[in-house]
RNA sequence: GGCCCGUUCGUCUAGGGGUUAGGACACCAGAUUUUCAUUCUGGUAACAGGGGUUCGAUUCCCCUACGGGCUACCA
């Protein structure tokens, strides 16, 4: 065990997108993995074949991918352990062979109980006032099982092909311990845990034995999962020390749970939009309802942004530092530093994230993202979508925005003379004598030549002295009367990309508008 | 209902038997930039409650409360 190479594996079912909780088990298992120098496997786990959604597959891939998260193994990119995919493994009678050696042993059972015999079941036992009624060690044996018919019989309905599951025999009252890489040992009797079906009468495995078929057999050695999966744990350990695999089995890991931000229950896929911030990594077209749930990334968000925010509900470093590669998380990722409780999304320090890696990111590169955006509201071969201008457009306006899909709102008067100015400022600073200020450093600047911020503040300094009007009380109008905006980076920055003509021009048209 | 897991500022969290209980987001205030914003500085704000154990508990134990999960031939 100790040598052993570690292998983790994120196995979603594809039964629709992955919400941001699936991804972040998958970032954890991940980053664990690296850590340690190993494999991250990507299993589809499809048994359940009425919750099938097409495309989801496609969509978990795309996921990780857009995230940074290389798979080194899995249904996209084979490995030794082919297939990954686990209808494909049914097929190959990989799961059957095992559920058949739990039978033999004396360890699972051949039930052949109707849906309505189990319905029946319940409400016998709910009307015995039995306070969790389950297939167990009591209630099977008043059931259509193995356990309860004849040898021959058992054999005659076999043979007459009538539906049957396999189940587990748990023992009656036993406890059962085992071990959690977060919360320690956790101890539950074995009289909490049903009989719980292995194989299905459709033939394909149920959840518990076939990720557990699939571990061994992918030499997993830590299971990464939610918290969800806690209550039939002890029944995992069961099949494990059934199957006699105790000594092999992967560590288990139970995750916190991503909570709703408005108070109640575990984060949903169904929560979509709801919220006011994205559910899931990329936005999904339900393909039955044509419904969309919209993604980060397509809100505007970086993936290095998208990963930090998320390895960080639920995990910390023990340090100050907040923002980290992939690379750094890889080696500073311990699952002694996962809390116990689960943690709520907070969508405004998700924007601050997203905030920080805008900043770090140089001129060039967002000016790349920025100008396909840019494209859309210039006519093709304006000179303004050219690079120099719209990277230094993107300097400036960074300053200002949480997102890239924010500089064109924030911005456009870089690229479109104002049409209006806005009312409040102009009727606070709007008088006579910033009138004949503004007339003054017009003038002024149309008598130099070399158009730079630094001599352009030094012309406005210059005029304000030259008027006697305080500086402070024009500023923001100068702003407004070359925008039309109260706010923006910084001003005379902003002229020097604008440029002289376009400054001058703005300014007379402005004049002679606001006069009005 | 039963079983399991959890509970530090509004949120994410650090800490851990003796601390002014620390940081981040958000919020507020001041400073600076003779504009808005940025930035900087400061501030408001938390150990769910009750019992123990202890010289001393937010920290350890128990109970209660609250929150969450599970209770399918779904994962």
């Amino acid at each position: 065990m100790e040598n052993k190479r570690v292998r983790l594996r994120y196995a979603p079912s594809p039964t629709g997108p992955q919400h941001i909780g699936g991804i972040r088990t998958a970032l954890f298992s991940y980053l664990f993995a690296k850590k340690h120098g190993g494999d991250f496997i990507l299993r589809i786990e499809d048994t359940d074949q009425t919750r099938f959604v097409k495309g989801a597959e496609e969509y978990i891939i795309e996921s990780l991918n857009w995230c940074g998260i290389k798979i080194d193994e899995g249904v996209s990119v084979g490995g030794p352990h082919a297939p990954y995919r686990q209808s494909e493994r049914k097929a190959l009678g990989i799961y059957q062979k095992y559920a058949e050696q739990l039978v033999k042993d004396d360890f699972a059972y051949y039930a052949f109980d109707t849906g309505e015999e189990l319905d029946e079941m319940r409400k016998r036992l709910e009307a015995a006032k039995v306070v969790a009624p389950q297939y167990n060690s009591v209630s099977r044996q008043n059931m259509k099982n193995s356990l309860t018919l004849s040898e021959d019989e058992v054999k005659k309905l076999l043979s007459e092909n009538v539906p049957y599951v396999i189940r587990l025999k748990v023992p009656r009252s036993e406890e059962i311990r085992f071990h959690d890489i977060i919360r320690g040992w956790v101890v539950v009797n074995s009289s909490q845990v049903d009989d719980k079906v292995l194989l299905k009468s459709d033939g394909m495995p149920t959840y518990h034995l076939a990720h557990i078929v699939d571990d061994i057999l992918m030499e997993i050695t830590h299971a990464v999962r939610g918290e969800e999966w806690l209550p039939s744990a002890p029944a995992h350990m069961l099949i494990y020390r059934y199957l006699g695999l105790e000594s092999t089995m992967p560590q288990y890991a139970h995750l916190p749970l991503l909570l709703k931000p408005d108070g109640n229950g575990k984060l949903s896929k169904r929560d979509g939009d709801r919220l006011g911030f994205p559910t899931f990594p990329l936005d999904w077209t339900d393909p039955a309802t044509g419904e969309l749930s919209s993604g980060y990334r397509e809100k505007g968000y970086f993936p290095e942004a998208f990963i930090n925010i998320l390895v960080l509900l639920g995990w910390n470093p023990g340090t100050v530092q907040e923002l980290f590669t992939l690379e750094e998380l890889a080696q500073l990722f311990t699952f002694e530093r996962v809390s116990k409780s689960g943690a709520k999304f907070d969508p405004e320090k998700a924007k601050w994230f997203n905030q920080q890696y805008l900043r770090k990111k140089s001129d060039e590169e967002i000016a790349a993202l920025f100008l396909p955006l840019l494209k859309e509201h210039l006519p093709a071969g304006s000179p303004l979508l050219e690079s120099k201008y719209v990277t230094t457009f993107c300097k400036l306006i960074k300053e200002k925005a949480h997102f890239v899909n924010e500089f064109w709102s924030l911005g456009s008067y870089f690229f479109i003379a104002p049409e209006s100015y806005d009312a409040d400022v102009l009727k606070k600073r709007w008088n006579e004598q910033s009138e004949k200020f503004m007339l003054v450093l017009t003038d002024n600047y149309k008598a130099i030549d070399n158009f730079t911020a630094a001599e352009t503040e030094n012309i406005f300094k210059q005029t304000g002295e030259q008027t006697g009007v305080a500086v402070g009380t024009v500023m923001q109008l100068l702003r407004v009367l070359l925008t039309g905006v109260g706010g923006g980076p910084m001003l005379f920055e902003m002229m020097e990309l604008l440029g002289k003509k376009e400054t001058l021009q703005r300014l007379e048209t402005a004049l002679t508008k606001v006069k009005n």
